[in-house]
DNA sequence: CAGTGATGATAACACGTGTTAGCAAGCGAT
DNA sequence: ATCGCTTGCTAACACGTGTTATCATCACTG
């Protein structure tokens, strides 16, 4: 199997009749660059010819750009469920990135595992920026050190963080759901949360149907939150433990469309209905909640465009060279189905 | 914002009073080379001290390796639904790549984009190969050329191709679970397909369930067979053609979980109850087919492992120089839930 | 006719690393 | 003392590109 070598602008050069020197002027359209038209178009056809393009590898050494970006998933196994719109986010980063040319690197870094590898990327120059999906509390210490000198674009938030990040409005998506419910004339309305607390989008998800409640007049009652997370066995366990209560909810707000699956599970076993004795509002909006029995009312998640803004984001600091002040918080929608009551169409 | 040269192999060996060529053998840790321990250990010093690591480009250019494989992904966004199992590949894929120190550059190319892009990757060496997932039939033209100078290798498969490939045993697992049906005692049993049979997963499923049939002695009915095409959607038109027929089937064997949504969608909406009206097989295990009511009785798809021995093989091409010879069919099995009629549980 | 610019191309350097050939010093043997 | 061999290290080249400074040619001007 003989391995023919790949063309080199040497080899272009040669062809032509010409020097190097020309042959990346012309193929980089170096505007002040004076070359003959003549010229210019023998090259032109000896790249053709030879279907040269250039080592990608020495052009990141001469330029020092890799024209690559990560995105870096700080998720664990288990939030794997989570991952539901993973497919879509990507999505809409790869279609911004290929427009300025750029690669997309994917690097998943489980929770417990310690950032050296990430760290390792910049340090490589092997990126030119990331893309950090997920972050935790424990990444301020290195993104503070290394968002200085490279490109770092949070996907989800961080507390105290200066860097540019793009999120959805947590607080005031949950708050919508929550009214929602509480319009359709629920008082008694539940809340299980996606993730502990300390996660950020969690704890906004918990303010904002503080807020609603609040809102009508409602008292807080603590007997009425339990807490999932990520999976739907964990939403399972929290309907249980609602339904156990003397006094159940009429009503409840799941922030995870994925832990509503197992309360709904858990509420058929029960031999009770939705919406009828129970109705349920989801969060997220995954691809199949349109098809489960009854279609989850949730509250939509826009990934794509979450993906695409994270890498507009980037694309601008790398392009300006430095850091956009913006901080991107993506709206919502609410997408009445069935679960809730307020039945839309069948 | 002063952006500090990062170190160099040059810093390192100043530092440590050697010549950089020391600093290169010590740290690439060539055996050959005599080097007295004292000397080694203050480079190794120095070296950490400086926090140096190699810069990925130069590496890149000198070794004529990237240290980076491409997963190129040939789905259209109306299979975005199909996508539902992508992050489980992918985190197969990545766990055995980032064992030997390979990258992993995600690069969606839809099914109406010319491959040129893609071919780029290979001619600016920019990856030292690339697992193509879902390759189709026009590919076949390119992948010949390609395949002998850079390592590919197919998940799904192509008919005809001599490139490695990673993929389910699609006919044996359509057999598997039409016949699981056919021993519930059901005797008309229809089929609703994943895709149009040009594909080859569709063609082979279509096969399996023929086969089954054949074995149960009995006919081959093609009024039983309904096409879907990856979207619930096209599953719920699909379950109405058949419900439509004078004397429906009892049971169904739908290709793909996903198709399968819309049709029990459409089963619902008719007033008849899975499984004791018609019972339902599906194909996948998408995470939350458990989840449905009832739990869909599927054929599960092991993408974990599909992703997994992807890597492998290629890891096997580029380590030895040449492609291995091996084409892996992994084994699926039938995860029995309640759709089906033969109550796993509850 | 000498001087001045513009035009069209190139030689030479830089980027940061891996690797081969070779050099100096030390040591034992003749 | 000289030869040869080992030990420990380095100078020099190669990888393929972008870019700057320079050079030759020719036209135009005073």
């Amino acid at each position: 199997m003989m391995r023919r070598r790949s063309p080199t602008a040497e080899d272009v050069a040669r062809l032509a009749g010409v020097s190097r020197t020309t042959v990346s002027l012309v193929l980089n359209g170096v505007s002040d660059a004076r070359i003959r038209p003549e010229t210019r178009q023998r090259v032109l056809e000896a790249a053709a010819r030879l279907n040269y393009r250039p080592h990608a590898g020495a052009r990141h050494l001469v330029r020092g750009r890799s024209e690559v970006i990560a995105f870096v998933m700080r998720q664990t196994p288990d939030q794997v469920f989570a991952d539901a719109f993973l497919p879509e986010v990507l999505r809409g980063l790869s279609d911004v990135l290929r427009e300025a040319n750029l690669h997309l690197l994917l690097f998943p870094l489980a929770p417990d595992r310690a950032p050296e590898e990430t760290i390792r990327l910049l340090q490589e120059r092997r990126v030119d920026g990331m893309v950090l999906s997920g972050p935790r509390f424990e990444d301020r210490e290195w993104l503070e050190r290394w968002g200085q000198e490279t490109p770092v674009v949070l996907l989800g938030h961080l507390a105290n963080s200066a860097l540019p990040s793009v999120d959805v409005d947590n607080g005031q998506a949950a708050a919508m759901a929550t009214r929602h419910l509480l319009r359709l004339g629920h008082r008694r309305v539940g809340l299980i949360t996606n993730a502990p607390l300390s996660y950020t989008a969690s704890y906004e998800r918990w303010l904002g149907y503080r807020q609603a409640l609040e809102e009508a007049g409602l008292p807080y009652d603590e007997a009425l939150v339990a807490f999932g997370a990520f999976t739907p066995a964990s939403g399972a366990a929290a309907m249980e433990q609602l339904l156990k209560l003397p006094d159940p909810p009429t009503a409840v707000f799941v922030a995870s469309d994925v832990v509503a699956f197992g309360a709904l599970q858990v509420i058929r076993r029960h031999g009770l209905r939705v919406p009828q004795d129970l109705a349920l509002v989801g969060f997220d909006d995954v691809p199949l909640s349109a098809y489960l029995d009854p279609p989850l009312t949730t509250v939509h998640l826009p990934a794509e465009d979450l993906g695409r803004a994270a890498g507009q984001l980037l694309l601008q600091w790398i392009q300006e060279g430095r850091p956009p002040t913006s901080t991107i918080r993506l709206a919502t929608g609410l997408v009445i189905r069935q679960s809730c009551g307020a039945g839309g169409g069948a």
